[in-house]
DNA sequence: CGGCTACTTGACGACGCTCAAGGCTTGTGG
DNA sequence: CCACAAGCCTTGAGCGTCGTCAAGTAGCCG
């Protein structure tokens, strides 16, 4: 418990200097407009930032541990966390990655109900998941706000079980590219270039596959004249709309 | 559209006789403790029942499609329905079964993403989205209900997708089996029978296996003596605990 | 009794996994 | 600046689990 602590919040480095300035975080906050946040006032904002933490997590340190008391919520400001479920004999499944904007702790139960690490160095901005549970009652637009993540989330979800239980390996590809292209794009960069922020081994556990599937199926798409690959993990998406039709089940 | 429409809702049979002797349909209903409705007090409810039309589905019969406007919500009262999604080629994932008390509209967006099928005659209560969503700004209860039931869903699309992701077929079944040896505990029928309401082909389809599997593998759990079979899909389960065991991954 | 559907079982094959080796990049220390 | 180690990724060979195809059985209903 005392290490884990360390782990998960050893790297807090600035938020106090920045509230004792009398600034709210949130007001130089990237994400205040697409996150949960976007649901509350300026006032309300004002009132809610008083609980909230900025924490920074370096690349490939733990965030939660599934079975720990779910005492934190989360909001991603910069990088990208990896959240996933582990069988004891070490297989992994992971349920989702989160980018900037997405929220952590859709799912309110005593403990959380799964792992989460950090992919690159991420930077969250954290409340104390009974602060935020008060904040309902006064501020009914932050509930309907959750609530419309919440749905979202089940309907992506329902698509990746779809992905998981009947989609061949090309075909899961395909449909991560996909998303990742929609999401590029949503957030204003170009659709036909995607920057991976995780390992083959991330994506893998992501898709029900192995990293050997993965790192084939890539090669498969490249030969194909589907995709290229370039350094640093970047993926230059070809023929979009083949990607697409290949993710759909051809 | 119209046919299909004869389809879903051609079978309502009692709805309006009861509301026309004044009798609100909540008031016998066997799940308004357990569902959505139990976060209603009785005046709410009363208010909300003028809305709601009981009827009944017809086993095997389709009730909604993915694509079409999102029109009303459900709360399943009587019988079993699943909920699913296609591939254009016809391979399909069900993504949950809904028994009575479960509510069928947590993804509120504009078209349904997903189908649902009586599975066995099915009882439902249902109402159009639009007056559902118009109690939530004058029942925040409703709201809080509805949200903690989209929240315990998440958690345990977790799990399936760990289980599509990264379970053998033997894993698959127990699992399965285990979930519905605890939902018919919690219901207050002995844990180790279990009565299955869906065909073979549906349990592959929402295990992510085909029936030959899924068939294989009950009579493999059968000749461990973990299982037996009897008729009318009733399943003995002999050995609840070396049937968890082997679900949570050995 | 015949036909239908659901389920079971068998034989075979394929897709993806396992195991293994090698290449490439990155960081570190001599 | 280079040598070396450590990851990460790729590719190959062989294997296994589960899918496909097919036949057979059992229960149900007209």
């Amino acid at each position: 418990m005392p290490d884990r602590k360390s782990k998960t919040t050893g790297t807090l480095p600035s938020p106090i200097p920045r509230r004792r300035l009398g600034v709210s975080p949130c007001a130089a906050c990237d994400v205040r407009d697409s996150a949960l946040c976007a649901a509350l006032s300026p006032i309300e904002r004002m009132r809610f930032s008083e609980g909230v933490t900025i924490l920074t997590v370096p690349a490939a340190s733990p965030l939660i541990d599934e079975g720990e008391p779910d005492l934190y919520v989360f909001n991603v400001v910069e990088g990208c966390l990896k959240v996933y479920k582990l069988l004891s004999d070490g297989r992994r499944q992971i349920t989702g990655f989160l980018f900037p904007g997405d929220f952590l702790g859709l799912v309110n139960s005593a403990d959380y109900t799964c792992s989460a690490e950090a992919v690159t160095e991420t930077r969250l901005c954290r409340i104390s998941r009974k602060q935020f549970d008060a904040f309902f009652d006064t501020m009914p637009s932050l509930e309907r706000r959750l609530y419309t993540f919440a749905s979202e989330r089940i309907a992506e979800v329902q698509e990746h079980m779809l992905l998981l239980g009947r989609k061949t390996a090309a075909e899961r590809l395909a449909t991560f590219l996909s998303i990742l292209s929609r999401r590029a794009a949503e957030a204003g960069r170009p659709a036909d270039v995607i920057v991976l922020p995780m390992s083959r081994d991330d994506i893998a556990d992501y898709l029900g596959l192995t990293t050997e599937t993965v790192s084939r199926t890539f090669s498969k798409l490249r030969k194909a004249k589907l995709i290229s690959i370039d350094k640093d993990r970047k993926i230059r998406l070809l023929d979009l709309e083949k990607i697409s039709e290949i993710a759909a089940g051809s």
